[in-house]
RNA sequence: GCGCGGUUAGCUCAGCGGUAGAGCGCCUCUCUUACACAGAGGAUGCCACAGGUUCAAAUCCUGUACCGCGCACCA
């Protein structure tokens, strides 16, 4: 006998190994079945998942189950990212363990470790996505690395082809540049954070001592990059001024006060300083009226190319003396607090400097309008829909995007420079590279694999590759046809693109997943997905962000060991509702690790009464009201369930077997079967059982599918030709209904009212659950009698009465205690003497309702309105209703008369 | 500032035009040979507020309030 109790942990490693030693999620292109194909979003190689990644990967697993089931060639390509910054964050966090920094090892030294990494790191995460249960083929020639040979192939061709055509070019440009990774960041890399800060008021002084112009501004001490102030043409204030040359505090300098439309007449003082090089409307004020563009922050974040009072000194420490002196100078006119959204960098938190740098930049413009118009025309579609607005739009308004990365780990740019040609424009480390500050500006760009063997231009052979690499977005973004081999015409790319449908978080919408499209219409001359399925981020239970710092994390890993996989992921799935947030918490995992033991528990019952000798079952089926029934309530929820796959709304579909096998299997089904299967029946009650639950099981799968595949394999000798495994078990049909099935259902409901009615009085009057009773039940109507008599064995059975006295017309006996259920009166005789009290409470209690009920009915029936003007079927409803609730309302009137004068 | 989403039982959320639902939690009874990770029964809601449309509104429309999230160069 097994425990009484399922334990996953064993289970589940059997069935990982055995489904990747049989190779269960591989697939080949097959020309006559249609593919059903899911690139996985590849998680860096930055450290263990977390609940974010089981539950994106539990929505494409069952994704890719349920289609596999319902026949398709379906593939899960697996793979994982390099993680660009992200990983050469933790690997630098690693080094400064041991007091190193990167520039200690050098590049070369430096990507060996992080190779070395790689090869640790990529495989726990591919062990923990095969705990997971993932259907993903994780056997070594299968699985994808962004930087592996055949995706730097890609990336170089996607590159090259997008220079060729003038869509990639280098420029100095405003970027955003975060001082601690030491490298230039893409828009959307950036996080915007509400900071409270102060607004400072600075007087700037005319150069010819007449007057002066006090600017308002949350960062004096770019003040020192200051080239111009700038004003609203538009202002009368400073109409008369403009043109007039100022005399920047703390300096010598003298800038120009110009007029330009950038410039909001109602903030601050109207007066704005303008640095061009440091903050990106003064930029485009600079380009405007051609002010020089002086740069005073250096790459490191200190100041520079300034007075030698603040050079060398920290943003920070700057702004504080800078202060001071200007309040010293009695510049400082005013101070106010001020709330103001800062600019972090979103890997490191780190304050963002915007800053004007040469850079490799991919014009945008003409990528996006495809891209809106797959998504406008619903050539892309999306679940939720909601999320196509915010995709065109920011499509729409989007900038050149910055490719390039001052980092080491990455695809190097394959642009090289020759020495000779290139002249003072390049400078060179110690170490033979192009240094990391010069980013070989000026320079002529020679793009290439390989090292060009000779310069274009000289003939000469003294070239350097650029030392920067590519943001890691660039990579991804090829990812679904970079799988496939592209730009080789692979059979592979070929029958699998475009892929089916992508499934990731909603926050990486425009990092990626528009990328995604864009390249894949440029490179594939098509989208690469029809679907994305974008879902919520898992939260705490108080809908916080999960982060280490808070300490509110729950770790997937350990959720599994201590509930199992199959628990996790069922309880994932039935909160992500319509792609939100999801909260989380260590409670809800209770439901499903229930659920699991549930169906543990289904098996065991089964398998108590399965004849010792292991062989097939008969084909014989049982044909009572309940086996009609069960049928049709099993045929329901597959369909519902189907439907519900149909419209990715996975939550639902689980929920609907869920409902099935807990509500009305295990709680009606089988407890009208128990003494059935010790009867003639018996092994055509079980014929139906085993093959109801193996179809949930079936069903199931998807969701949970240790679980499902364990007891599958436990039933399978009693089962005619059973599937090796369940995902090569079709995904279950199901049955026809036919009349009489259908009529099963209604007939049920009377019954089950009428035996809910007995139990609740049995509880409420305090019966022991241990003890028969008897009961009788009458009906004004007798064709409800004959029904209620082809379920009187039932009633019998589930509310424990041993004599049921059904007829018309009886009258309430003595000391009894009444229900009323549909049409029926139902009186249960008490031993001893019946609590009046209480039994009028109950009864007043419920001919209230019934009264409230009624008259609603009526009043909607003499309403005219009504009549004319709903439905012929609503208005027959309430006629029901009314005839319905009129009966109760008399039948307990009588019932309470009687109770009074009894 | 603009946009999007939310506001329903103590908690997390379904329902999106015809009498308010689930899971968890709570209360009572039961360790009845599948399951106490269970069974049976029970309590709990001016469906944010104000208008409107409709025979009928939690559900549609318009506003208001609060909460969350995007986007944005207001120094």
């Amino acid at each position: 006998m097994l425990s009484k109790v399922y334990e996953p942990s064993p289970v589940e490693t059997k069935w990982a190994d055995a489904w990747q030693k049989d190779r269960l999620f591989i697939s080949s292109p097959s020309a006559d079945k249609k593919p059903f194909v899911v690139v996985i979003p590849p998680p860096n190689i930055t450290g263990a998942l977390h609940m974010g990644h089981a539950l994106n990967n539990t929505l494409q697993d069952v994704l890719v189950r349920y289609h596999r089931m319902l026949g398709r060639e379906a593939y899960w390509v697996p793979g994982t990212d390099h993680g660009g910054i992200a990983t050469q964050n933790v690997m630098e966090k690693m080094l400064k363990a041991e007091g190193k920094t990167r520039h200690d090892l050098g590049r070369e030294e430096f990507l060996k470790r992080t190779w070395a990494w790689y090869g640790e790191c990529g495989s726990t995460i591919l062990g923990q996505l095969r705990k997971l249960g993932c259907a993903l083929d994780l056997n070594a020639g299968n699985v994808r690395f962004t930087m592996d040979d055949k995706r730097a192939a890609s990336v170089y061709e996607s590159f090259r082809s997008l220079w060729g055509k003038g869509l990639i070019y280098r420029g100095e440009r405003m970027i955003n540049w975060c001082t601690r990774c030491g490298t230039a960041l893409s828009d959307i890399e950036v996080e915007h954070e509400d900071e409270k800060s102060r607004l400072w008021h600075i007087r700037y002084a005319f150069e010819d001592g007449s007057g002066s112009v006090t600017v308002a501004t949350t960062r004096p001490e770019t003040l020192l990059g200051d080239t111009a102030v700038a004003v609203n043409p538009e202002d009368e204030r400073y109409k008369s001024m403009t043109g007039r040359k100022l005399r920047l505090p703390l300096t010598d300098r003298l800038i120009l006060l110009v007029a330009d439309e950038g410039v909001e007449k109602g903030f601050g003082t109207g007066a704005v300083k303008v640095t061009p090089a440091h903050d990106p409307l003064d930029f485009e004020i600079g380009q405007r009226h051609k002010l020089e563009v002086m740069r005073v922050i250096s790459y490191e974040g200190k100041m520079t190319n300034c007075p030698r009072a603040y050079a060398g000194l920290s943003v920070q420490a700057a702004r504080k003396k800078i202060i001071e002196d200007l309040s010293a100078a009695g510049l400082l006119v005013k101070e106010e607090p001020y709330k103001h959204s800062v600019n972090k960098c979103s890997r490191c938190s780190q304050h963002i400097e915007p800053l004007v740098s040469e850079q490799w930049f991919v014009k945008m413009k003409g990528l996006a309008a495809p891209a809106i118009t797959a998504a406008e025309s619903g050539e892309v579609k999306f679940y939720p829909p909601s999320w196509k607005k915010p995709f065109t739009e920011w499509l729409g308004n989007i900038q050149d995007w910055c490719i390039s990365r001052q980092i080491w780990w990455g695809h190097r740019i394959p642009a090289w420079y020759c020495r000779k040609c290139s002249g003072a424009g390049l400078k060179f480390s110690d170490k033979g590279e192009l240094s990391r500050v010069s980013f070989a500006q000026g320079a002529k760009p020679v793009v290439s694999f390989e090292k060009p063997a000779a310069c274009p231009d000289c003939g000469g052979a003294d070239l350097l590759q650029d030392p920067d690499v590519l943001d890691t977005w660039f990579s991804s973004a090829l990812w679904p046809f970079s799988v496939f081999g592209w730009p080789e015409r692979t059979e592979e790319l070929d029958y699998y693109y475009p892929t089916s449908v992508l499934v990731t978080g909603y926050e990486i919408l425009y990092l990626w997943v528009a990328r995604m499209v864009m390249s894949g219409i440029e490179h594939m001359g098509r989208p690469p997905f029809s679907q994305v399925y974008l879902h919520g981020i898992v939260r705490d239970k108080h809908g916080k962000k999960m982060s280490k710092s808070l300490g509110n994390v729950i770790d997937p890993l350990q959720m599994i060991e201590k509930y199992g996989t199959d628990a996790i992921r069922f309880s994932l799935m039935a909160q992500t509702l319509g792609g939100k947030d999801i909260p989380f918490s260590e409670e809800a995992i209770t439901g499903g690790r229930n659920f699991v033991n549930k169906l543990y528990n289904v098996a065991r019952f089964i398998q108590m009464y399965l004849p010792e000798r292991q062989a097939p079952l008969g084909a014989a089926r049982p044909d009572e009201l309940a086996d009609r029934w069960i049928t049709e309530r099993y045929a329901a929820a597959l369909e519902k369930s189907k439907a519900a796959m149909a419209e990715y709304d996975l939550p639902k579909a689980q929920d609907a077997l869920y409902a099935f096998v807990w509500d009305e299997f295990c709680d009606w089904y089988l407890e009208l079967a128990k003494p059935r299967l010790a009867g003639p029946d018996k092994e055509k009650v079980l014929g139906l059982m085993l093959e109801l639950f193996t179809g949930s099981l079936k069903a199931l799968h998807p969701f949970m599918p240790y679980v499902t595949e364990e007891l599958y394999a436990s039933l399978k000798p009693y089962l005619e030709a059973p599937d090796s495994y369940l995902l090569k078990a079709g995904w279950p049909e199901a049955p026809r209904v036919d009349a009489r099935a259908a009529a099963a259902e209604p007939l049920m409901q009377e019954i089950m009212g009428v035996i809910t009615q007995i139990r609740t009085a049995r509880a409420q009057f305090e019966i022991p659950p241990g003890k028969t009773i008897k009961a009788f039940a009458t009906s004004g109507n007798p064709a409800a009698l004959d029904r209620l008599r082809t379920g009187a064995g039932y009633v019998k059975l589930l509310s424990k009465v041993e004599d049921l006295r059904l007829e018309a017309g009886l009258a309430k006996p003595p000391r009894s205690v009444s229900a009323i259920s549909g049409p029926f009166n139902i009186y249960i005789p008490m031993d001893g003497a019946v609590d009046l009290e209480k039994e009028r409470t109950r009864l007043e209690k419920e001919l209230e309702r019934a009264r409230k009920d009624s008259a609603q009915c009526v009043d909607r029936l003499q309403d005219p309105a009504f009549t004319a003007h709903a439905p012929a079927s609503e208005v027959e409803k309430i006629k029901t209703r009314a005839a319905d609730t009129a009966g109760k309302v008399s039948r307990l009137t009588e019932i309470l008369a009687e109770l009074k004068t009894g």
